[in-house]
RNA sequence: GGGAGUGUUCCCGAGUGGCCAAAGGGGGCAGACUGUAAAUCUGUUGUCAGUGACUUCGAUGGUCCGAAUCCAUCCGCUCCCA
């Protein structure tokens, strides 16, 4: 007999909580059910927190139920303050239109959406147009104030003392309309969601009781943190993206080559299909074997994200870098625009800040003076260094720091 | 609507007329050590030229030889009362 998806998803540490367990798995264990997941298009990328979202989707579609993905195009005017310490700003409408084609394009890789198996709807299309006296009178309603407030995502504004304004307070009323629409026209039984999403969730699930009588369910799962318990997927220049256009397939690999020890099991089991017993052997080995871990989860992820080939490149090129061959043809490169040469050369602060491995001149000169730039392996120790444009038609390869690889060409 | 606060560099947070590019912490970056890990230690962290100059302390305008610091107006946020 086929495994419960449900057992699937929490051998593999996924769930975080459900509003009935043993009805909810249950039901998936003999029905083919219709499941809704929302995304709210606030950035022109998906990043590795929606990753895990679709991982589920993906779980849930082999096991024969039906995804609906959910793009907040309505939502999104709103803001979620869930989560978020800071008001949002109100986006405009192009901008949530643009992203939102583009999720649709990321999305198409991991679910298959062909032939109705799953669907990709967009809850503009129905929130835009609503009556605000009739949905107050029949959504609004059933939404108490003094309840909403308890909410753990609002709490978290009160206590802080922070703003939270009314439009944002009435993100989770919309979402739980959402619910309650995808329940009626679409028979979606379920709600899936970060933890994050738990209150926005219920108040779906409560709304399609109190309204219909009947019952919906939702179940969330673990958000991606590391082991100090910070989102994962942040670096200093922004999130990991899954848009090859904003986070190179290398880049991406190198992320998750660079996790720490202590997360590595977590995000095989969470992000990968990697089977638990293999995991499990990583960690009984320990020490170096959290390398090999490491490399298995760079590889899998972006074989899944991207490609194979993708996959293997950055797998080749990282090892040739770190192993000291070098060279390679797939690492990151940047042109350098010949205007930038005076006389045929160009000075090493000037360089740096022209490839942007250096946001300023000051930058770049600290960079150097602590002598943490080099050039084809050898150390720039002067800052007043400079290259004839001759040196660019070999391999030229800047190593900022130990991590950092960047090939220059002219 | 009335009253009380508050707004500082990436973040938190000191500073309350010149010695302030602004303490301290966090974070970032680099160096040492390592396993492309963590922890630890060291350096660094506005920009541009290197004993200097320039821009910055919510916004604008003022006082003063001189303002993040004083005054005025405005804007944002918080709390209390209505």
């Amino acid at each position: 007999m086929e495994k419960n998806v449900f057992d699937l998803l929490e051998e593999r540490g996924l769930i975080a909580q459900v509003t009935d367990r043993e009805i909810v798995r249950d039901l998936l264990g003999k029905e083919k059910i219709t499941f809704y997941i929302g995304f709210d298009p606030t950035a022109d990328s998906l990043h590795v927190g929606h990753f895990l979202q679709m991982m589920v989707m993906k779980h849930m579609q082999a096991a024969g139920h039906r995804p609906i993905a959910l793009i907040g195009g309505g939502t999104c005017m709103v803001g979620d303050p869930s989560g978020k310490s800071d008001m949002r700003r109100v986006m405009p409408k192009e901008e949530i239109d643009a992203n939102a084609e583009k999720f649709k394009t990321t999305m198409r890789k991991f679910i298959d959406f062909s032939d109705g198996k799953a669907l990709m709807l967009n809850n503009a299309d129905w929130l835009l147009n609503l009556n605000y006296v009739d949905f107050l009178r029949e959504v609004g309603f059933h939404f108490s104030v003094n309840k909403m407030l308890s909410a753990e995502a609002f709490k978290v504004r009160m206590d802080r003392e922070l703003g939270l304004s009314f439009t944002e307070f009435n993100y989770m009323v919309m979402q739980g309309f959402d619910f309650y629409h995808l329940f009626k026209e679409f028979g979606c039984k379920m709600q899936f969601g970060g933890n994050d999403q738990w209150s926005n969730i219920l108040a779906g699930t409560e709304l399609i009781r109190k309204k219909d009588g009947k019952d919906a369910f939702g179940m969330t799962f673990n958000l991606l943190t590391t082991s100090d318990g910070v989102k994962m997927g942040k670096t200093v220049k922004g999130a990991v993206w899954l848009d090859p256009e904003k986070t190179s397939p290398y880049e991406f690999f190198q992320y998750w080559r660079n996790i720490n020890d202590a997360d590595v099991a977590n995000c095989l089991k969470l992000l990968t299909l990697v089977p638990l017993e293999e995991i499990a052997e990583y960690e009984k080995r320990g020490g170096s074997a959290y390398n090999e871990a490491k490399e298995r989860l760079a590889y899998t992820l972006t074989e899944l994200v991207h490609s194979k080939e993708d996959a293997e490149l950055a797998l080749k090129t990282s090892r040739e870098l770190f192993s000291g061959a070098a060279h390679s043809e797939s690492m990151p490169t940047t042109q350098l625009p010949c205007e930038k040469l005076t006389d045929g050369k160009i000075n090493i602060l000037d360089l740096l800040v022209a490839v942007k491995l250096a946001p300023s001149k000051s930058e770049a000169r600290r960079l150097v003076v602590q002598g943490g730039i080099l050039v084809n392996e050898e150390k720039v120790e002067s800052i007043d260094a400079s290259f004839e444009q001759s040196a660019f038609k070999d391999t030229f390869i800047i190593k900022k720091g130990k991590k950092s690889f960047l090939k220059v060409t002219i």
